[in-house]
RNA sequence: GGGCGAGUGGCCUAGUCCGGAUAUGGCACCGGCCUCCUAAGCCGGCGGUCCUGGGUUCGAAUCCCAGCUCGCCCGCCA
């Protein structure tokens, strides 16, 4: 409603623009610093420059040329500015409407028919996820729940590293190491990384080692079926690990595909085959071949793109280049989540798309890493916070409040609420922040449960789900009501921002962000928590309590909607 | 050395694309609110050279130039 209430105001704006013969310009929409004063503004500066006179003039000028009617209720001139103000009967009328009939559905978008394919988290399968790298999930997950709200057909991703040296390693640990020291977890990803830290220390000191991993690594390119069975066991195993860490903070991954299909079925040979006949291909001393790709922008000390090896085995970004290839055949907009350490490879992987006349391209999500207030992340000097154990302690803290606050609760009531509680602030503190910002790790921020947090949305929606229970109990209902009896500010601020929803869902979805539905989600609970506070429902006369629970219910599906866009359970109490 | 990104009260953060009305919230701190729908809440207070310096403009957190700080990258790793 305030996303068709844009929509209208814009079409207007631009019908008195060519009255007034200055079809030429677009006057910017923005929301006013206070409410009061609209709930859209148009500035008129632009326009006093064309028409050499003054924008408090002009904003007359224009304010008399709009189109007036529903569902702009007034136009007012302040200054420069013409302030639009929305038909708030008819928004009431119709947000509640909207939001009691469709319910879990409130707040998405039409059917676009556009598929979407989201490529995230593709973490190596060498050892348990950790907190570094856990935006790539959180963030790919909320994008890709948005965009589905938005009406996309989305598919996610994880693209499934079984070919390179990481891998290789692995394996080769698993094969002929017995590590020493006990694993954390009691789980093959905990276990297994052991044997993959020992084959790389050992690397590093035996060179023969490092022939034999070499060795292995060329048989698993050249379709040897053994060594492609051994690498893929290990990393079948620590990734079904990784798929149970997912699971924990509501994540599944609607399909995996595996780096060494495109090996297999040759797709690589034939990119390596191209990419050799450019122009710009030239062969080392050594044997190895590269792209100059000075000529597409990139520089530094090494411009060159090396894209096999001496022995001619692929690379990593050459094999990427079949995946993206063979993603843009299955889907309308690839989607890739990625570390920003991946900026220079994705250059020159679209370089060479160019190069072999594929038009193409995927988007990006770039996002910076998590780092702890000593430095990096590292798994191998040990400084690492595994995610397993972020959620393990997210767990405890949030079931020492529950049991504080809620003793009258069985047992089992209180662990499903410190589940929900400690899922959502793990995953609302990481993904409230814009993705390319680099987050220092703090434990008192991770487990914040109050403020700005998913847990003081969560609580605004238990406290809804209260008043619609009771309301229940006591046999009063929403029946015939009427959205004018809702007049005091609380409870107009709510209407308003339950109606931007939609227009939040459409935002985020179209610039690719998830963290603006964080903010929405805060300002929406904080918003009903004004409401509560001020305004009684269950004891207020029966218009008005209809009328209000009408307003409550509306409030809880958009709260409830807007944590769930983001992959965050809604509890019914708290 | 080069490329990319970030820099906003003590701490975290929105706004930056597309310049516009007194810069958004949170944490911390101080004060107030539970005989009334859950105080994980609400109300009030404190706190700002929007990294620095130039420039463009009637107007700059936002655009341009230069510099500083931090992060990431510049592997025949992925």
């Amino acid at each position: 409603m305030m996303r068709g209430f844009r929509l209208e105001v814009e079409r207007r704006i631009r019908e008195a623009l060519e009255k007034m013969e200055c079809a030429d310009i677009e006057l910017p929409i923005e929301i006013p610093p206070d409410a009061a004063m609209g709930d859209l503004a148009v500035p008129c500066f632009l326009l006093s420059k064309n028409l050499r006179k003054p924008p408090q003039k002009i904003a007359e000028e224009l304010a008399a040329a709009v189109r007036k009617g529903e569902p702009v209720e007034r136009i007012e001139v302040k200054g420069p500015y013409v302030n639009f103000f929305i038909d708030l009967e008819k928004l009431k009328a119709d947000v509640l409407k909207e939001a009691l009939d469709k319910r879990e559905k409130y707040g998405s978008l039409e059917k676009k028919n556009i598929r979407i394919l989201v490529e995230h988290t593709s973490a190596n399968p060498t050892g348990p996820l950790h907190v570094g790298r856990a935006r790539n999930p959180l963030i790919g997950d909320s994008i890709v729940r948005i965009l589905r709200m938005a009406g996309y057909d989305v598919t996610s991703e994880f693209y499934v590293n079984d070919v390179g040296k990481q891998v290789v390693t692995l394996a080769y640990g698993v094969q002929n190491l017995q590590p020493e020291g006990e694993a954390d977890r009691e789980r093959d990803d905990y276990r297994l990384v052991l044997n993959y830290q020992a084959a790389s220390r050992l690397m590093e000191e035996d060179p023969s080692v490092l022939d034999e991993i070499n060795g292995m690594l060329y048989d698993l390119e050249h379709g040897d079926e053994k060594t492609i069975m051994i690498v893929r066991e290990s990393c079948e195993k620590i990734l079904n690990a990784i798929i149970g860490s997912l699971r924990e903070i509501n994540i599944t991954i609607d399909q995996f595909t595996w780096e060494s299909k495109f090996i297999q079925e040759r797709k690589v040979a034939e990119i390596i085959d191209r990419l050799k006949k450019s122009p710009m291909c030239k062969q080392e001393e050594d044997g190895a071949y590269a792209l100059d790709l000075g000529s597409y922008g990139i520089h530094g000390k090494e411009t060159d793109f090396i894209f096999t090896r001496k022995d001619g085995t692929s690379l990593y970004t050459s094999r990427d280049l079949a995946y993206h290839l063979d993603k843009f055949g299955r889907c309308d907009i690839a989607i890739d989540v990625l570390g920003e350490d991946q900026k220079l490879g994705q250059m020159q992987l679209s370089a060479a798309l160019d190069i072999i006349g594929e038009k193409r391209r995927a988007e990006y999500i770039f996002y910076a890493f998590v780092s702890l207030p000593e430095g990096r992340m590292s798994t191998r000097k040990g400084t690492v916070v595994y995610l397993d154990d972020l959620l393990d302690e997210a767990l405890s803290r949030a079931m020492t409040e529950v049991k504080k606050r809620r003793e009258d609760l069985s047992e089992e009531r209180m662990r499903r609420i410190a589940k929900v509680v400690s899922v959502g602030a793990v995953r609302y503190n990481i993904v409230r922040i814009q993705a390319e910002k680099q987050i220092v790790f703090k434990w008192e921020d991770a487990l914040n449960f109050e403020g700005n947090s998913a847990p003081f949305v969560q609580y605004s929606h238990a406290r809804a789900c209260s008043i619609l229970k009771k309301g229940l109990e006591e046999g009063t209902d929403w029946k015939d009501y009427d959205p004018a009896k809702l007049v005091k500010k609380q409870e107009l601020d709510l209407v308003k921002a339950i109606a931007s929803l939609p227009m939040i869902v459409d935002d985020c979805a179209e610039s690719r962000k998830a963290h603006p539905m964080a903010q929405y989600a805060l300002e929406l609970a904080t918003l009903f928590n004004q409401f509560y506070q001020f305004v009684p429902v269950l004891r207020a006369d029966e218009a008005e309590r209809k009328a209000r629970l009408a307003l409550v219910e509306a409030a809880r599906w958009a709260l409830g909607n807007s944590l769930s866009s983001l992959g965050i359970e809604a509890p019914d109490e708290m």
